[in-house]
DNA sequence: CTCCCTTATTCTGTAATGCTCAT
DNA sequence: CATGAGCATTACAGAATAAGGGA
């Protein structure tokens, strides 16, 4: 049964398996306690359909709108225009400037020049019609429901403030020293920026390696005078103990702060949002993700990265390349500096990037997720992946039919895609050698299999164990197809450690085949759309209609953890695991004693209420037993977090649910189940989201047809549920 | 009910990867 | 084919914030 979790015969890591199975009891345990509320009945059994409850269950703001509330509660009608359009910046400017604009500009709202029938019908952005706080919620701007531009032009205008530089180096006070060699010394301001970078950091585990402390050394004695060149030359001598301590404080000072202060600092904090966190693109107001520069610091590489603890430069203005169009506000850079250059390219959609000295790779700051030119690419991308899900059976016959061909880069090629399609293995480009060793499928050596032609009573089982991305380990046992084993024995014919396993393939030689079978098909397809494929396979197997809805979340959660798994997303136990599980724990048992009281005073009540008989009694005894399920339901759901906590607990599901899951599966699932949507994704899920939330219907199939995206919406569910 | 502290969740930061295109 | 630049996506850790729970 939790096979059904892999793509194929047996992809779920054995964890998976352990998991699924070893809970699958407790499962129905829980579904056939049927002590649910009547109102929960209620919701599921009457007329309003679960989404409208679920819209008025949108949970509120905070203490502002509490005020506002009650003054009045604000009619329906959407507020047209005035208000809710404040925020485009620079409209005046944007329409004044634009001449090179195609026709149909004639509506403020739809500046997007080619904006189709869909753009006219749509209602334009609208609001947050109820609740009306003086934050208000940005409009939506339903850029799903237009016509995708299909020039390759990622903007017509685009107008930005350009990033935010960091702070300039504030020296220490003066009675915060260093140490050498147990006697105080002023650094300079440069040398003694950099130390500050490693007093930081003194507990942690990155100072205590070997390659972080002799890079460190090396670069900070880069910016050292001479002098203090000449006199720190040993690690080992430095005492930095005084600046930590320092740190240290000025971080405890910060959590004290007064109320008052605390909220100064949100404001100058929001001021800076309203300033820099926003670009105009097209005429609407959109979030950048990343509008701050990265200050300097140590680089702190994953795993055993041969990088670590080498300076990561402080970044000018003159570093900073700008991209906006030319004829909106160019930003301007901070007083006495000029940019390194302003361009206007609008095949890109980086607002401005600069080169990192560490990698020397290029660093770009763009939109925030749930912007259009990311949502639209998330949207293509399950798209994608659904189109795969029509060719898949074929692309698996050819490759299992390879399997056997003459040629061994054909055999590598196939074998290789297999594992990527079975096991939801990444791509593997090369790497080189000044990065951590770390590899995916293509770059698999031959150190990192084990071949067994019987192991635990199963044949032709191959054992994975390396480092993947971000040197998150990878371990399985995986039994496969006879002709995959005899093929990886010859693989690995007159091979020794070091040796790449698919020795005749690497990542553009399977993703140009891939390409053949089907256009825009790569490597990385197929872990999206197993991924995807499993939920939706999961959900359906595990959740049962007539359940309560914590109980409906946990089966989401246990879907949603199948595929964690498939694609190894790991962390760290949190550190405080065991003792918070134990404190559950004593909830759980708490409330067990509560109920088994409150069972004994129910059962002498009854008897009251039999026997003797007056309507007071029986009203007693009617509230005992309400009293009673309420208990047993709480007691319920404590369970419920409980499993899913234990279950949770090296597992990370973020990952999958930000960019492996058709967000339109779990749209869909809320809504067949009446689940609320904001038990499944939080508010920047839901922005993020938002055009899956606004166009899927219950009845969305993540196997069915796909759809044209740069067509748009003219086939599939047409849902218009509005659904926040 | 408020306050304070602890724990859980969300958000931010930025590293690490995938993939295409030009040379 | 090999290599590297360019840019976009995916990834986890840690900081920040919110929520829970006891006094």
């Amino acid at each position: 049964m939790a096979l059904g979790a892999c793509p194929q015969e047996c992809a779920l890591p054995q964890v998976a398996l352990l998991l699924l199975l070893a809970h699958l009891p407790t499962l129905t345990f829980f579904s056939s306690v049927k002590t649910e509320p009547k109102e929960h009945i209620k919701t599921e059994v009457e007329e309003p359909p679960p989404m409208e409850v679920t819209v008025k269950e949108e949970p509120v703001e905070s203490e502002e709108e509490d005020k506002l509330v009650i003054s009045e509660p604000v009619k329906e009608e959407p507020m047209e225009e005035e208000e809710d359009e404040v925020p485009l910046v620079s409209r005046a400017r944007y329409h004044h400037n634009h001449q090179q604009e195609e026709e149909g500009d004639d509506d403020d709202d739809a500046p997007l020049p080619k904006a189709g029938k869909a753009a006219a019908a749509a209602p334009k952005e609208v609001g947050s019609p109820t609740k009306k706080a003086k934050k208000e919620e940005e409009p939506v701007w339903k850029w799903w429901e237009e016509t995708k531009r299909d020039d390759g032009l990622k903007w017509t205008f685009l107008e930005h403030k350009g990033p935010l530089i960091a702070d300039p180096y504030i020296p220490l006070p003066h009675h915060v020293k260093f140490y050498y060699n147990g006697e105080a010394m002023q650094l300079s301001s440069e040398a003694e920026e950099v130390a500050g970078f490693y007093a930081r950091m003194l507990d942690h585990d990155y100072t205590s390696k070997e390659v972080f402390n002799s890079n460190f050394m090396k670069d900070w004695r880069k910016v050292m005078t001479s002098k203090e060149k000449e006199i720190i030359t040993d690690l080992k001598k430095c005492d930095f103990r005084r600046l930590h301590a320092h740190f240290v404080q000025q971080n405890e000072e910060r959590k004290n702060r007064s109320k008052e202060e605390k909220k100064a600092l949100k404001e100058k904090n929001e001021a800076l949002i309203a300033e820099y966190g926003w670009c105009n693109i097209d005429g609407h107001r959109q979030r950048i993700g990343n509008f701050k520069v990265e200050p300097p610091g140590l680089f702190r590489g994953r795993g055993e990265h041969p990088k670590q603890g080498m300076l990561k430069r402080r970044i000018m203005p003159e570093d900073i390349i700008i991209n906006c169009s030319k004829d909106s506000v160019i930003p301007k850079p901070p007083d006495g500096h000029k940019w390194k250059e302003v361009r206007a390219d609008p095949s890109v959609t980086w607002l401005a990037c600069w080169v990192e000295n560490i990698q020397g790779q290029t660093k770009y700051v763009m939109l925030n997720a749930a912007s259009k030119l990311k949502g639209e690419k998330d949207w293509q991308k399950y798209e994608t992946a659904r189109r795969l899900h029509q060719t898949v059976d074929k692309i698996r016959e050819n490759y299992k039919a390879d399997f056997k061909s003459k040629e061994m880069r054909i055999r590598q090629r196939a074998v290789a895609l297999y594992f990527i399609d079975k096991l939801a293995l990444r791509a593997g480009n090369e790497k080189d050698e000044d990065q951590a060793d770390t590899v995916g499928c293509c770059s698999l050596r031959v150190e990192h299999i084990t071949l067994h032609e019987e192991k635990d009573g199963k044949e032709y089982v191959v054992s994975f164990d390396f480092l993947g991305k971000d040197s998150i380990r990878y371990q399985n046992e995986v039994q496969v197809e006879k002709r995959v084993f005899k093929n990886l024995q010859l693989f690995m014919e007159n091979k020794q450690e070091g040796d790449d396993l698919f020795d005749r393939l690497n990542t553009q030689i399977l993703n140009k085949h891939l390409n053949e079978l089907m256009e825009g098909l790569t490597a990385k397809v197929f872990r999206t759309y197993n991924a995807s494929r499993t939920l939706q396979e999961q959900l359906e197997l595990l959740t049962n209609d007539d359940d309560p809805i914590p109980a409906k979340i946990l089966s989401y959660n246990r879907a949603n953890r199948a595929v964690a798994v498939l694609c190894n997303h790991q962390r760290a136990a949190p550190k405080t695991f065991d003792k918070s599980m134990a404190n559950l724990q004593k909830k759980i048992d708490d409330k067990k004693e509560q109920i088994d009281e409150a069972e004994k005073e129910c059962k002498s009540l009854k008897k009251a209420a039999k026997s003797g008989g007056s309507q007071k009694e029986k009203m007693a005894h009617e509230k005992k037993k309400k009293a009673l399920e309420r208990l047993k339901e709480q007691l319920a759901k404590l369970e419920m977090s409980a499993t899913d906590k234990e279950e949770n607990k090296t597992i990370a599901l973020g990952t999958s649910k930000l960019n492996y899951l058709d967000p339109r599966i779990s749209v869909a699932w809320c809504k067949k189940y009446g689940v609320p949507i904001e038990k499944v994704y939080n508010k920047t899920q839901r922005q993020k989201f938002q055009w899956a939330i606004d166009m899927a219907t219950a009845e969305y199939n993540f196997m069915g047809e796909p759809m044209d995206i740069s067509r748009s919406n003219d086939c599939d569910d047409g849902g218009d549920e509005d659904y926040e």
